[in-house]
DNA sequence: CTTGATAATACCTTAAAGGTATAAATCAGG
DNA sequence: CCTGATTTATACCTTTAAGGTATTATCAAG
């Protein structure tokens, strides 16, 4: 059997006509008469009576006719949807995102590819940097956020925006007032740092920038990640070095100054990461909305940089 | 696009490997390296990856291998049901049934055919035999059991079994000790007849009965049926006329005895009639069944004929 | 760098789908 | 009852495309 004979029994039974319906196949009436033939040997079933006037279906013609409709739409359905998958309409993408990268930038662009994708399923898992290379590599995920990444032979990154550095402090603390918290005022501060876990980090990128800047960092406390860093801070721990992206946290009595005195390479950058060799239109899709974020955040800064 | 290439898709699918594949299929490797690129380039979706050690699936590609296994099943399914239809173990038959028939004969038949056949939905119409006749036409119904039937052109009929004359009688009435009744002693009793309806029916046989022995019938009521006639029978009306197997129907202080004096043309029949040009698979098992329920009957009447 | 495995390409053979001409069957109208 | 129109079926040819063989290209492992 044929989706060929298939089709054309449909269209015979439809025309109830056999001529009618070559014509409608675009074939002449002699070949649709032997496909017919031949569909009915291979089901040693009679579908049609052969009329005077045509043709007309026999029972076992009628529940065939339901059926290869049925067929037919399935098939239809299954090229469509097949068709979508390829171009990254439709699926399944595992996502992993970190602690304080959740803070505002990565659900604005999951935001955006749900929207533009809205047949892809989106699924989060929470990991660490060194769970999300291997997660990557066993394909459990096709994607990773994260920061400070040492690159890789099989991973790809797409750098989506740098953090400058701001200080979260006491807003009953001295330093409160200022607009602008100079590296040096921090000498011998009482410090929170974050995160534990895999290097490098955000501390070690914080630790440097002191070391350069001859300041002796005092680190009365290391957690897990920025919200409770920030929380420290409110209970009095001292100041907390944080990614500026993660000032949109508010917390009781917390204040966030932005950090002068520093390198220009004194950022922190948040990235996505994922496999090299994953041509999957689900990731391009993906990756081509990641980038048209990166692309209105520059607008955005440069437009609002030129008004200034 | 093509069942070939669907079933050739999943053994690719499933082995992983184009090679092993067509072994499975009982092809060369290059054929089917060409129809798997064909089918691509149809749905202009990537279905594999291309490995060192065989091939991959795409997201797309497991998408297409679910609804690829859905197709060829419901391509299966519809192969076997419609070989089910095409022997009458499938669908739907319509019969139409008369009054007095329904009684025992006609049960036992359908039963058996639902025993045999517990796929087919047998839908029962009540109709007259001029009804049944038009709906046969129309082909509204398959298959109508009636008596006394004139032959058409176009309809065949299936003589089931013959009903001799019998007397439904009240139970004090004078003659119900006899075990036969003659026709002579019913000469001028009231007797109530059935059916109304079209000619010829079951009056037009007892009339000529009478008639050809010389005995004046005096007809009190013309009923529509058996159930009624009998029931008159049962209100003290007088005698009625039944065919034997309307004798199953037990009324308070009726009592059935057989009719004497009778020529051997005196017995009225239970067909079954469909039309001429019916070949359909349904009609053909449904007329089996009669059959065979005909000989089962002879067999056993030839047989309890030999005991006595 | 070679070897072994895999898929892709080139080219040929063969099976089968489609076309044309024509026959056989059936019905309507004279 | 015949004739013409209409329908499906048959016979035979042409063309398309599926399958086969030989070979090449690619890549991982030794």
């Amino acid at each position: 059997m044929d989706i060929r004979q298939i089709r054309y029994f449909v269209a015979v039974a439809e025309e109830r006509n056999i001529g009618r319906a070559a014509k409608r196949l675009f074939i002449s009436q002699p070949p649709l008469s032997r496909q017919i033939q031949q569909l009915e040997d291979e089901l040693q079933v009679k579908l049609f009576e052969r009329t005077a006037k045509g043709v007309e279906l026999t029972s076992a013609g009628q529940l065939f006719l339901n059926e290869s409709r049925n067929i037919l739409s399935l098939i239809e359905q299954a090229q469509e949807r097949t068709q979508r998958a390829g171009k990254g309409q439709l699926g399944r993408l595992d996502v992993a995102i970190f602690g304080s990268g959740i803070l505002n930038t990565i659900p604005d662009i999951l935001k955006r590819f749900k929207t533009a994708y809205p047949g892809v399923n989106i699924v989060l898992h929470q990991m660490s940097k060194a769970e999300q290379i291997e997660a990557l590599r066993q394909k459990r995920i096709s994607v990773g956020f994260n920061r400070l990444l040492a690159p890789l032979p099989d991973i790809d990154s797409t750098m989506i925006l740098q953090d400058k550095l701001m200080v979260a402090v006491r807003d009953d603390h001295p330093l409160a007032t200022k607009p602008l918290i100079n590296l040096k005022e921090l000498d011998n501060e009482p410090i929170v740092v974050f995160p534990k876990g895999a290097r490098p980090n955000f501390v070690d990128l914080v630790s440097r920038v002191f070391q350069e800047a001859g300041v002796t960092m005092d680190i009365t406390q290391t957690v897990i990640d920025a919200v409770t860093g920030i929380a420290l801070v409110s209970g009095g721990f001292g100041f907390c070095l944080i990614p500026s992206s993660a000032s949109v946290l508010q917390l009781p009595g917390v204040k966030y100054i932005p950090l002068g005195g520093l390198p220009d390479n004194a950022t922190v950058d948040l990235s996505c990461i994922y496999l090299k060799d994953d041509h999957s239109p689900l990731l391009s899709a993906f990756l081509a909305v990641v980038h048209e974020y990166k692309s209105q955040l520059n607008h955005h800064t440069s437009f609002s940089a030129a008004r200034e």
